[in-house]
DNA sequence: CCACTTTTACCCACTTTTACCCAAGAAAAG
DNA sequence: CTTTTCTTGGGTAAAAGTGGGTAAAAGTGG
């Protein structure tokens, strides 16, 4: 089932502070004030996390074998610059400056929400990906939706 | 079977609301209930579907491991802009910027409903994709219908 | 360890947007 | 011609979003 939805633009404010949109709220509901993780992700986005979800990931990764060098390797990847946040009284969160650098962040900011993924995007960044289609997205769309018509 | 037909031209009010017509309201029955879900078509129009119909759909994409990154690039391109709506007492539904601006919409709108698809075009951009059909249409038809006795 | 600068947390006030409601005009049905 | 349904428009209160002041906290250098 699809947690979360929905494509936000938002734009920081000039303490670097980035507004969660009222709707994404409703949608991470009470586990807000758990708190928020936020990490670099696989592509140049970063990835915002309940922190229940964060616990269950991290988890996984921790229960890898760290004695295989290709492991921990791997480990260290997945953890750089995990963040924890918690929103201020206006659902703000203050955004950390090296991940603002990893995605390539300065004002205009892309929300991009689905599946139980977060992402947080460059707007220039978030345009360039979407503008072009994934190699084989039709023979996927076939494959995974069984669609002749998407 | 098809569900939705139709050809509806309708008219955003200036806080841009659009009125879905009460002959497809009567389509969508009971459904719209419980909600629209609107979306990038993979055409320059969105697309509308009912909160269910989605479900069925998105629920396979969610399905995939996020992990891998050709299901990432695939489920982020297939959900782009996907926004929950629901329509007001007058049946009228509030229309995202972010989508707007993607289906080059503005004022003028058609509503163009066939099989189980209910597509929205920029009425612009709806009038150039009909123009320039018949030429590969005619192909088309023989090579899809020709070989039944239509 | 202290003085000073920078960053962050917390608070308040203002603007914009949205949701909700009501009603009148237009079109269709009886 | 009257009634009903459909469509359009707009007023308004509440919610969402924006911006900034300021004090506390953290960081920095001598």
């Amino acid at each position: 089932m699809s947690r979360f939805t929905g494509e936000y633009e938002v734009r920081l404010d000039d303490k670097n502070r980035l507004r969660l949109p009222a709707v994404l709220l409703r949608q991470l509901g009470e586990e807000v004030k758990l708190g928020l993780v936020i990490n670099r992700g696989f592509d140049k986005c970063l990835v915002l996390y309940p922190q229940k979800q964060w616990e269950k990931i991290s988890d996984e990764v921790n229960q890898l074998n760290l004695y295989v060098t290709a492991n921990r390797e791997f480990a260290r990847y997945f953890f750089r610059g995990a963040t924890p946040l918690e929103p201020d009284a206006s659902s703000r969160i203050l955004m950390p400056k090296t991940l603002m650098e990893y995605a390539g962040i300065q004002q205009d900011v892309i929300i991009y929400a689905y599946g139980d993924q977060i992402e947080i995007w460059a707007k220039e960044a978030y345009e360039r990906m979407m503008d072009s289609a994934p190699k084989d997205f039709a023979t996927l769309a076939e494959k995974i939706l069984g669609h002749k018509d998407v």
